[in-house]
DNA sequence: AGTCATTTGGTACTTTAGTATGAGCCTTTT
DNA sequence: AAAAGGCTCATACTAAAGTACCAAATGACT
């Protein structure tokens, strides 16, 4: 939280400062007008960007992309995580199997690999974990 | 997508307009350099907001915020709302009754209930379509 | 050729989950 | 007071989910 405070507060000097080299710039006769306003309308574009981007939670952006080296880290195997995303679709092990084309008691075999390597007791808790891992 | 090409070309045509705008009102000695550059300034910072915000999928601003008009349009009752988190959770049954000091029948219940306005077949599957509803 | 990991699948069993039904107890509404 | 909705709980059942073991086929790597 301070240190919010503190980059904004330097964001808005260093933009004070921007502003006066700008003018002082047309005034002395160093630069012409229509390059002075058209690095001030780029400068401020992109400070309007990164403003928004910073008055986001970081979860917002974080978030949606999905951790492949973490996958790979719990040792999840292919057949294992696209079991997972089955899952987290709520579909019962009969359905996957379907889907996938194997037995019912496959699926119940990658699952319970998937309860352990995820350390969850149970299906749902396994989604949760996964969602938290970003995985999902 | 078509609606996205004709925005962003508006915007653009928009902007090279105000650009010539601003060139000409300093010029002509409408406007004083401060002023023009500081418009130019807000102006753009605010296109940069813009931008950056259209840039974004739309579920990432969109969701995070749970839908209370929803809950109440599926005669969700509060009781089986708390029982719908603690399901997304991951806890089983008789934990969820554990933390709500009612018996595991009672749960059952609530869950049953919940199926039914959720139109969901299990758990996961609710926990999903909750999701999806921007319910939690 | 042999080892290793992956995927598959079976049996047998225990544990959760979920359904159906009925009932008692509150609180709010009519 | 009566009706209605919400929360509670029990019994009895069926259906999934999950565990524990075992075993075989496959492909990659040494």
């Amino acid at each position: 939280m301070k240190k919010t405070i503190l980059v904004f507060g330097l964001l808005i000097l260093a933009l004070l400062v921007l502003f006066q080299l700008s003018k002082f710039s047309v005034v002395s006769g160093d630069m012409n007008i229509e390059s002075t306003i058209a690095i001030v309308a780029v400068i401020f574009f992109f400070v309007g960007v990164y403003i928004h981007k910073k008055s986001l939670p970081k979860e917002q952006l974080e978030s949606n992309e999905i951790d492949t080296s973490k996958i790979q880290q719990l040792d999840i195997t292919n057949r294992e995580y696209e079991v997972l995303k089955f899952i987290s679709e709520g579909l019962s092990n009969k359905e996957i199997g379907e889907k996938l084309f194997v037995s019912e008691s496959t699926i119940k075999t990658h699952v319970s690999n998937l309860l352990v390597k995820l350390n969850a007791k149970r299906r749902t808790e396994a989604v949760k974990i996964a969602k938290q891992l970003q995985i999902i």
